[in-house]
DNA sequence: GCCAATCAGGACCCAATCAGTCCTGTTAAA
DNA sequence: TTTAACAGGACTGATTGGGTCCTGATTGGC
């Protein structure tokens, strides 16, 4: 099913609620304007801290803040920071480890073209084009919005 | 990670053995000359054979044989096939059930051009394009391949 | 008419993965 | 010095998927 990792919703819905406002947000903030359960809140944030999409500030009043617009965050980096780098196969080019048949395996780079389509598919779509996509009715507006994620 | 199911590598692996020869195939037979254990093979071939891919022979003699050249397969038929219709998210459009909060939910609609875009580009890859994609030498003799699959 | 070979369609089990939580540091402002 | 916040793990329960097996249904040969 080509499933994407629920944490990854979670990340678009963070990163839109901190391109909302100037100054660094908490993450008990984010967690109460989102739903999202505050301990879930803070693991997406610091694997986003990771990938470089967000920076942190520690201590007091510290938080964190977007280091770009949503409009310049392909969604491909998203996926990356929170699910790793994109390789539909264990044994796509770039993956760790080797398979146990590396060398012989006939397979190999055999899905590569069809990683490199996907990942330039996911490289062409911001946050910003995912924030504007079809929002339902009376969900333009910001600051509360509840729940996000499906299943 | 993005990751696709394993059982999807080994259906390209059945079909491109599939594709050469032209009568029907066994699944015992398809398993001794890809490695791949004959209740997988037989696995995966029922599935294609639901999804229309091959076509199915019962009885004394049966087997499985092509429907189409593997240069008219798309790569997003064969996933289709065995993970069932690509989406990401369970919200997804098209997607069965529905989320707890559905109709609420500010999400829903949201990830619609990623997969669009992901349905495309694998729908523009054959399985043609794969078997062809850099095959490490002595692979491109048929027949005896081993294992496939990576971990 | 019987038998053997083969596919059809499930049920089932085990291992791996992931979402989610929690705990113990470390940093920085008041 | 105290407190608010992030950093970076470890841990657990549930879900999923790979893989196997079993019981039919179908077809060709003897």
């Amino acid at each position: 099913m080509l499933r994407l990792s629920k944490l990854t919703d979670y990340a678009v819905v963070v990163l839109v609620r901190l391109s909302r406002g100037d100054g660094v947000q908490t993450s008990p903030r984010i967690s109460a304007a989102t739903g999202i359960p505050e301990p879930t809140v803070a693991k997406v944030l610091k694997a986003l801290a990771s990938g470089g999409l967000v920076a942190s500030q520690r201590g007091a009043h510290g938080g964190y803040r977007l280091m770009r617009p949503l409009a310049a965050v392909p969604i491909a980096d998203v996926i990356a920071a929170i699910d790793g780098p994109i390789a539909l196969t264990a044994c796509v080019e770039g993956a760790a480890g080797g398979c146990d048949v590396e060398g012989i395996c006939p397979m190999r780079g055999r899905w590569d073209p069809v990683n490199d389509a996907i990942q330039q598919a996911l490289t062409n779509i911001t946050l910003a084009d995912m924030q504007e996509a079809s929002i339902p009715r009376a969900f333009r507006t910001p600051v509360r919005a509840p729940i996000s994620v499906a299943e």
